[in-house]
This record gives structure tokens, sequence and C-alpha cells, in this order.
DNA sequence: CTTGACCCTGTACCTTACTAAAGGGTTTAG
DNA sequence: CTAAACCCTTTAGTAAGGTACAGGGTCAAG
């Protein structure tokens, strides 16, 4: 039942035909059945899976990390200790950049106030307020 | 006063010092003044914008993209209401991936929990997490 | 006063992440 | 049944972001 060929789901994933497969070569989704000329059939999974890649392409992470995270949850339940700790890792991760992230913020909307008037633009706030996060 | 060497700069920054002339070619660091030998002479100013940089870089924006946050904070009070939409953009921008983040963040969460034996790893959680947020 | 650690420019090469093209088979709408 | 619109593999090219020489000058310690 419902399964798709290679070009619906790129167009479902907002990807185009040819990164699809690239993706496949790089073990980001498994390689799909074929039909009986060859073509890929796909399920929906796929299209969740490949949305998964681009946001998580936006937030940083390279496609090996990708792979790592989806890896994560591939993972059977055997190396159970172990997914733990790597999703600990991501965590940790993640918490860095959130952080970083809200400085960067924070920086922004004090230029944003500086903007209203407040003070001369003299000293560049993004870089004040970014420099004693030592990461 | 203070003036020091792309090697110390380089180094002070954690990054290399082909890549620090590189950063100048790309214009996210000024041309510095130089040596009567030729020298680049940088202030510590220098540092923490390529500090910067290179945060910028892990949290996903380009180089391009980095290169607008800091002329933001570079440009003169003259266009001010410019300069304040184009930081509301960016702040915009990071709240997006501040909320994917903790999604991701949340699923992984999600998987840990599962590792304590609560249920089957049946289905991803990472994939379950983020497929209603249809960004 | 030389030798090793720096610095310079310029060019070439590398990795990551696609993107396109060549050459050919398949499906489907008219 | 044919022509557009797909799909296949393989190979090559591109853009971003560095990284590594080659060939040559500079500086500071011994």
């Amino acid at each position: 039942m419902s399964s798709i060929t290679i070009g619906k789901v790129a167009k479902a994933a907002g990807i185009g035909v040819e990164t699809v497969r690239f993706y496949e070569r790089q073990g980001l989704i498994p390689e799909p059945p074929r039909s009986d000329s060859g073509y890929r059939l796909y399920s929906g999974d796929t299209i969740r899976r490949l949305r998964f890649v681009t946001r998580a392409k936006t937030l940083g992470f390279t496609l090996a990390e990708i792979g790592e995270l989806l890896s994560l949850s591939a993972t059977p339940a055997a190396g159970c200790g172990d997914v733990r700790d790597r999703a600990r890792e991501k965590i940790d991760d993640i918490e860095d950049r959130v952080a970083q992230l809200l400085a960067m913020k924070r920086a922004l909307e004090a230029l944003v106030g500086q903007c209203r008037g407040v003070g001369p633009t003299t000293d560049c706030p993004i870089l004040e307020a970014l420099k004693e996060d030592d990461v």
C-alpha cells in the first residue's frame, strides 16, 4: 500500500530528487524497496525523516551528526545504555547551542534598544554581550 | 600600543593563521594596519570578533549571515531604522532555531526516558516529536 | 650573524553538501 | 501508440569554507 516514488517524496520534503538519492548514499535514509522496474518505493515515514534532516541542517548539525541523531532512535534496545549516553551528549550539545543563541538574541535586543536613541552607538553590543562567555 | 601579530590572534581565537586571512578576504574582519615590513598588526578586538564568528558558525549561520550580524553593530547611527529591522529579523530567526532545538531536545529526552525501560523502542521518538511542527 | 620561528602573497587542493548532465529505460495521459 | 514526464545509474561540476604548499622576506635568541 501507499508507496510513493522519489519525485513525490522529494516534493513533499521540499528538496530535490537528486538530494534524496544523495541522502540515501550517505546513509541518512534507508535503501527503500524497489518496483519491478527498479523504481524506489517510499512510505510516508521517509518524508518525516527527510524533513528532520533539513531542519537539523539549518540548526547547524552536519549530515554526519544528523546520521548519529537518527541512528539513536533506530538502534534496537540492545545497546540501550550506549544510546542513552550518546543522547545525553546530544542534549548537552543542544543546550550549549540554545544558550549561545539566547546570548546572541540578548545582544541583538540590546542593539535594538540602543537604536531607540538611548545612547550613542559607539561600541558593538553584539561583541560586548558575548565577550564573557568563554565556551 | 598592544598590537599583536596574526599568529597570536589566530591562537587566541582557536583557529589557524590561514583562516584569519581567509576571513579577512571574506570581509568578516577589517584589513588591519601593517608594520613597516608588511606584517598585519591586530588589536584585541579582533580576537573577540573572530570568536564571535566561530560561535555563530556552530549555530548554523553562514559566513555571509555572520557578516550581516557583524555589520549591524558596525553601522553608524544613520540608518538606524534599517538596522533595527534587520536585527529584528535575526531575532526572529534565532527564536525559530531555539524552538526547533528545544523540540529536538525534548525528543532526545523522551528517548532517554524510553531507554529506562518504560516501553518498547518500537517507534522513533525523535521523528515523532518533530512531525507536528510544520515550519 | 645565523638559524629557527614567524610573516607575506599566490595558487592549488580538500571536504561537505549538493546539483547537473549523459545516456537510457518506464509510465501515463491523450 | 507515442510523447511528455518520470525513473535509473554513473560521472562530473559547483559553492562554501577552509587548508596546504611554494617561494621568499623578517625577527629574535644564542
